[in-house]
DNA sequence: CTCTAAAACGTTATATTATTACATACTGTT
DNA sequence: AACAGTATGTAATAATATAACGTTTTAGAG
């Protein structure tokens, strides 16, 4: 048998919020959120960082921490949203969420010289996209 | 001949801030440095933050992103600032620089499939410390 | 030395990002 | 129905960061 997963079933606002970031091409700050749910009725900072805050638990959006702004994930439901990595333009701020098993594999074996064991890692990569290059 | 370095001498808030950040067992956010310098006449937050924009430039400061923090770098003087990782501790917030050649190198080395050449990374790990496990 | 350009500085105001605090409502058990 | 846990709505405010000025200092070039 295997593992069961919880549902996830999303509240009103956590499934209006994930739908806009879904749904974008790039990634979403907080205001820009708000600014763009306002129409559906949540007009006021906390509602948004409350259903961000969830989203990020469970592991259908990341944040991307040098840009505070927010992505949906896009490998499989993210089995991995423990473990993220992105690339970053410096022109154009175009961010993929890269997908390498083996990069992922080996930085989540990683452990460091102090004995501390790892629960999760989110790692940037900056640098020019195909077009800004 | 060997290659020339400059000498990277720090102004006068340049070289305030860093002395306060360096000698900080924690890192340090912004407003933290602001109230500890202001008997020194720095009075205001864009003082503060040109300081530590030029300070991560030349690398004898590192951002912790996921923290809004900066900490002095400890790696002879930074060779590596456009290669930073770290290690969070989730519970007492400890944070270290983690320095391992083969983790850097392997980064340094990886390309991703879009094609895109990358710069620059930060890593940032996250776990519970020896002592909060 | 003098001129100049770049860097650094000081200051006020404001923009952006995020949280506290508290009251109310919904959801899924026992 | 009663309870616990989660989610919601709202107002206020805290925390982080930048814009836009004008002035001063610094480091080289001539």
């Amino acid at each position: 048998m295997t593992k069961m997963h919880k549902e996830n079933i999303l509240s009103k606002n956590q499934q209006i919020i994930f739908n806009l970031i879904n749904k974008s091409s790039e990634p979403l700050k907080a205001y820009t959120i708000l600014f763009n749910v306002q129409k559906k009725g949540i007009k006021a900072p906390p509602q948004v960082y409350r259903a961000l805050d969830k989203l990020v638990e469970i592991g259908k959006i990341h944040k991307i921490e040098s840009k505070n702004a927010f992505v949906a994930c896009k490998n499989s439901n993210c089995e991995i949203s423990k473990a993220t990595v992105f690339s970053i333009c410096e022109n154009c701020e175009i961010i993929d969420e890269v997908s390498d098993v083996k990069l992922s594999k080996y930085l989540s074996k990683f452990n460091d010289k102090n004995g501390m064991k790892f629960k999760r890692f989110n790692l940037e990569f900056f640098g020019l996209c195909k077009k800004c290059k």
